[in-house]
DNA sequence: GCATATCATGAGTTAATATTCATGTAATTA
DNA sequence: TAATTACATGAATATTAACTCATGATATGC
């Protein structure tokens, strides 16, 4: 941006010069004279070295530099006024309502949402947990935090956290069979598994990434989700698959050991997601400020401490 | 916005305390002096009402309002500068490729389209017509015009045309036949139908908004496309619906005569559809910015020559 | 070609912005 | 409690922006 800011006057006066195709008309519609505008647009054009408006036939046109550069100022200032407007009519009343798995409520959200409340007293969070899809307008919701592949069509969503996935198991377990050598040895061990739809998907991943892809995933028990299947393994029943923000640093006090340094990211990833235009409201605003930082912060600790190997057996 | 514009230096400070979390370090990121910032944000603060930093605890947090707002300003340095940006690698060299149905290009896009390269000599344009989906990175494609209901999961679209239906017939027909009285007189008339996927619902609408839902519709040949039957309607051969787009005001230079004066929005719309972040590039910018403001144009006429009765009969 | 409408431009004025400096104040940490 | 760090603030100033005015230049339409 060359270090000079266009001054906002003169994208208010591109703005309106581009809408109505003529200086004279943005002059009156902005109350000041056609002199005026013709500096504006004239500052910015030797601003940013490129013309915006063909003078040469009589019907002002803009060049196709205008047509690109006016629509961002028209969105700018329509989501600036949006933003002040509603917060100003401040709805700050109700809860603010987040909808989210049960396994990312337990092992990340809830965990961290005392700082949350630390930084905004004012507002009071509520928490419903499904594993299926949220409809806003049915559910009453205000933000979803999802699993998935971040395409959710009519909504927003921006990624928050690519988690990697590992096998570990108890310290018992270790005790009892002894710690698996080669990825290969795990066939003599107790693999928990998930049940649901037979998405074994990423066990698939992780056995590539561990150059074992033929390895049978017949053995041991299956539980209805992942959270069940960790339970199972600081029970000391089997190896259990891991994503990063399930354990998220706490494995040896859950009597947890990692095996193998070997890693994939997970086959989904979590996201944040609400409806257009919802970022307007101060409390839906504040959340995921908050939560960006927050799981920006998961993000990088998992890179580090996860991952630290880039690109070592990593196939996304 | 109360008439008073922020200025965009303040912005930028706003962005940056957020970014931050911290005035001093803001302040090292723009090389200007902590104080500098702190009267910044200040005087946003008291142009637009709002607290934007919360500064009773040490570490300064921003505020709900600050949360809102500070993404705002970050969105738009981003998309500015991106803009900026590729206008000065500027890629005119190629073509500007568009892909739209048949139907529209020959009705509505080839004959306005010397309008545009009137105003935009240096852009070469090729249009490729197919009835189905386009995928933006195998064909190779900058911008389609799509007929449809709008949601096209991952790229960006926005409403070209809202169209109407209505019944015609050649004149020569109404000669040979008689002119029908009331629609429920139609039952007597050949009526030209497109045989794709049984999709008749325009018809069922427009019965509908006719008072006559029950009509038969057994009559008449079927044809691959609406083309087609518009073309057999000149012939004399029979009554097709016609859309507005398809018609666009020259009814009486084809021979055609309009049927009754009740009208409904026909089933789907015009739909302007790109990859996101392609309006940064010139060329596409310059079409997207002609097209809307020539179908808006358009959609006058309809609104105003088709559908001069608001509200009746249509049935959205 | 003349009247008309529209954009361009240079000079000059007013108002607002951007910033620094020198201190003051409040919270944090040792 | 002292030292430190970070934000606040008032005064002062340089710079820029935002206009207006008067006039010049260009194209359009009759």
């Amino acid at each position: 941006m060359a270090d000079h800011l266009p001054p906002l006057a003169a994208l208010r006066a591109l703005e309106a010069a581009a809408r109505h195709g003529s200086f004279t008309r943005a002059a009156a519609e902005l109350n000041v004279t056609q002199s005026a505008i013709s500096h504006q647009i004239r500052h910015l054009e030797s601003l940013w070295g490129l013309a915006l408006f063909g003078r040469s036939g009589r019907p002002l046109t803009l060049t196709a530099n205008g047509a690109a550069l006016a629509p961002v100022a028209r969105d700018f200032f329509a989501r600036l006024s949006m933003t002040l407007e509603s917060l100003r009519d401040d709805d700050v009343s109700g809860p603010l309502k987040i909808s989210t798995t049960e396994s990312f409520a337990l092992t990340w959200l809830v965990p961290r949402l005392s700082d949350f409340n630390q930084r905004h007293p004012e507002i009071d969070v509520w928490i419903s947990t499904t594993d299926h899809r949220v409809d806003f307008a049915i559910n009453d919701v205000d933000l979803a935090i999802r699993v998935g592949d971040g395409v959710y069509p009519g909504l927003h969503s921006s990624l928050l956290l690519r988690e990697y996935v590992f096998p570990v198991c108890s310290t018992q377990l270790v005790e009892r069979l002894g710690k698996p050598q080669t990825p290969a040895d795990l066939e003599r061990y107790p693999l928990l598994l998930r049940n649901d739809d037979n998405r074994t998907t990423n066990w698939d991943r992780w056995l590539v990434a561990a150059g074992v892809p033929d390895l049978p995933l017949h053995h041991g028990p299956r539980f209805a989700n992942s959270n069940m299947a960790l339970q199972a393994a600081i029970a000391g029943q089997g190896v259990a698959l891991v994503r990063s923000a399930h354990v998220d640093g706490n494995l040896s006090a859950a009597g947890l050991v990692r095996l193998f340094d070997i890693h994939c990211l997970a086959d989904l990833a979590y996201y944040l997601v609400h409806p257009e235009g919802a970022q307007t409201t101060a409390r839906i605003a504040a959340f995921s400020a908050w939560i960006q930082a927050e799981t920006a912060q998961s993000q990088q600790r998992y890179d580090r401490e996860v991952a630290p190997l880039t690109g070592a057996g990593n196939n996304p």
